[in-house]
DNA sequence: TCTTATATAGAACGTACGTTCTAATGTCAA
DNA sequence: TTGACATTAGAACGTACGTTCTATATAAGA
């Protein structure tokens, strides 16, 4: 019954230490994580997990989390049952980073202040994120400058122009004069509610 | 004028290397990224970049990127003038997984179905990040099973009990019998816009 | 019990890693 | 042009890396 070293264990040590690193450790490391004195023990277990498909070697023979491991995991439905013990139920394993950030070289984020798109579920203290360069298509939430301010509207293409809508009501239709100066468009929001 | 080679150049190249390998190259394999034939011309700029901070040797002297590089660029505010080059006016950087999941191997991603939680701006479609064995405090979002059924409501106490709230005034309001089956508490919630 | 498979330890080995040295080349200002 | 400095190239070196081998201990099954 007791087994201090089994596959799971040895997989979230795994996934603790390059998540703190942010690189994968060393066999010799890896002889103080798993708690033996030898590195063939290492070696062998870690041939394990490369047999389970938990871990993988790159075309340089460096070991790697092949993305099961990292990343957290897409539950399916809710109705089919949470995830007790992980494993069962899970539909997909994704990195926020890379679900959300596309263009991590011409994007930053945002603080939203102001209720200007409120209808659109994006609220005051929202992080968005923009993407510079980016030509909005219609529809597209955009960042731009109305009378010297940046602020947050739908872009909605009418005859040959352009308008400016906020997803609330109280705001006015802005029909931008020449030049309208676009800082981005919105990819993705986040909202975190506890530490 | 025409220098291939400069600071930021190397810089971007060992982001996208990480970004798509999740490792730091070799020197052998910087020779290519650089595009140098000596490995003592990779370690000269490997040192520039150290001392600029761009990078870091951990304690066993591997190379790591140090938070900057890393993550997309925080905006202090709109206000003082959008981050055209970049460098200026963030506040910080941060990566989008380190942001909004603390605990991780205790986390799991789902999709949104329903209008129930409309009036905390989460809707359809978006994915909330849930935290299992949390204990909720008063106000929380909190996933729970009611007649069967997994849905977010607030999390309200109300003297001895406990009440669920959606926050949509459509829905009534839950007065769990014994035993409410509490999912996990809503730390975060995302959306995708675009691609 | 004996037998087999699983797990651990230690040591030895070849290699690729990062470092460091010398020397040559390019760039720019005086 | 000359000199100072920045950048590149190549080679040599020590070391720590991952691999592999043998041997022993532990656990499970017959």
């Amino acid at each position: 019954m007791k087994k201090t070293r089994d596959i799971k264990s040895i997989e979230q040590a795994l996934v603790a230490f390059y998540r703190s690193s942010k690189r994968m450790p060393t066999y010799t490391e890896m002889m103080d994580l798993f708690e033996v004195r030898s590195k063939s023990v290492v070696s062998y277990w870690i041939d394990k997990l490369i047999e389970k498909g938990i871990l993988e070697k790159d075309t340089q023979g460096f070991l790697k989390l092949s993305g099961i491991s990292f990343g957290i995991p897409l539950v399916g439905n809710v109705a089919a049952g949470l995830p007790v013990s992980a494993e069962e139920n899970i539909r997909d394993v994704v990195s926020m980073d890379e679900y959300l950030v596309a263009k991590p070289d011409s994007s930053f984020l945002l603080r939203v202040t102001g209720d200007s798109m409120i209808g659109a579920g994006i609220i005051e203290g929202d992080l968005v994120i923009v993407e510079r360069g980016r030509t909005p298509k219609n529809g597209d939430i955009v960042l731009a400058e109305v009378d010297g301010q940046w602020t947050m509207k739908y872009f909605r293409r009418q005859g040959r122009g352009v308008v400016l809508e906020a997803a609330n009501p109280a705001y006015p239709l802005i029909h931008p004069e020449e030049e309208l100066k676009i800082g981005g468009v919105i990819t993705a929001s986040v909202r975190k509610y506890l530490m």
